[in-house]
DNA sequence: CGCATACACTTTGCATGCGAACAAGGGCGG
DNA sequence: CCGCCCTTGTTCGCATGCAAAGTGTATGCG
């Protein structure tokens, strides 16, 4: 349970005691230190980390608006999402990201564009796997697509779904490595290109290779 | 402001307290009796509610993790939709809720097609116009798009951007009636017919057509 | 020996209280 | 007369305390 101190000791700016724990919280969840079904005990997890159980309380109602916890009986749990809901997130980021990335044909910087792909070989390269290096390579390649379609509204829902595929838990990452990294590439190519169909046509592809590896 | 206390009143079943006050906040904001940009005074609605701000606390956080109302400073204030915001969330519609109605297309049941169809024909004979009325039908149509789509991924990112759009207070409801029924029957049809492409057509046709009324 | 009841403990729900940040208004000095 | 600072009131952030609901265990009775 040390670690998780750790974890929100990561996150001591200067802001509202509940903002702190909410952050703290979420990178529990993201990085699985809290897994899907954990049930959540007020008490302990504030003493963990280090608050009283008001401020936690409250990121934990907003991490249930966001969707991260529900509220099972009366206590908070985790929320696990299994196979059936990782496969229907993925066919709706299929719609999405592909409008996604037929808006953002053309439309971003050159320099984005070079360091995104940089990243992408140098994680290539890398002498050993590393998960964070291989989900931030990803973060970079998605926000691609997202930030430069000129609509708000879409990159937050993407945003949104890409963090309830990440919560499905089975998956494993490194056998996703060369795959990932070789679809971003004709991704990144096509957005360089500005074929909006194309870019549709292979950020869709991304998403169908990544449905058939889970089936 | 004697009417948010019967707000507050309607939702009096035997629940949490906190969770009671959310769903009359959410309602007051639905009702535009709290409106787009209004800044919240806790102890003042916590007063009006007849509870103590704990409770509305914990409701304002868990709104504010699903957008309704957002922290500016220190205080919450009540999301305002503007035209940019609305009109990108048509765009999104228009992707989303086309794929769901093409999803849909010949597995509704005729049942609900025939009492959908029947309250927008009572709708249309009203002798005076109820906005209610107006929005529950459309809520009606659009579940039917959502809810037989059998993906409840994507019928829960609708059911979010008809929230969204529905906070965009501008817009003159009435005008809409007609276009608004004409273009219902339409998609109802489509999905009875069972093409999905038409259906697809139809519902986005029903998105542009929101869109060009709002420019 | 099995079952039911009571008791103790854990955990959550909510209210209240206090300290601190912020806003406003008035008084004082320039 | 204008501007600055200080004072006062309001509102928020958080901790703590208490009551109620739930859970598990042990004990007594059948």
């Amino acid at each position: 349970m040390q670690q998780l101190a750790n974890a929100a000791a990561k996150t001591n700016e200067e802001a509202a005691l509940s903002d702190r724990v909410h952050a703290a919280v979420t990178e529990l969840i993201k990085s699985q230190q809290l897994h899907g079904g954990d049930i959540i005990v007020e008490s302990r997890l504030a003493d963990i980390l280090g608050v009283s159980r008001t401020p936690l309380r409250e990121a934990l109602q907003k991490l249930e608006g966001e969707g991260l916890v529900v509220k099972n009986g009366r206590s908070f749990v985790v929320r696990a999402v299994g196979l059936a809901e990782y496969l229907q997130s993925l066919k709706v980021r299929e719609v999405l990201e592909g409008e996604a990335a037929a808006l953002s044909a053309g439309r971003v910087p050159p320099a984005a564009i070079k360091r995104v792909r940089e990243n992408i070989d140098a994680l290539l390269a890398a002498p050993v796997y590393l998960p964070e290096a291989h989900w931030q390579s990803d973060d970079e390649v998605h926000s691609l697509v997202c930030d430069y379609a000129g609509n708000p509204v879409l990159a937050e829902m993407i945003r949104h779904l890409r963090m309830v595929t990440r919560l499905y838990e089975t998956l494993n990452l490194a056998d996703r490595l060369i795959p990932d990294a070789t679809e971003h590439l004709e991704i990144i190519e096509a957005l360089e290109s500005g074929e909006a169909k194309l870019a549709r046509q292979k950020a869709q592809a991304h998403m169908r290779s990544l449905y058939k590896a889970s089936i």
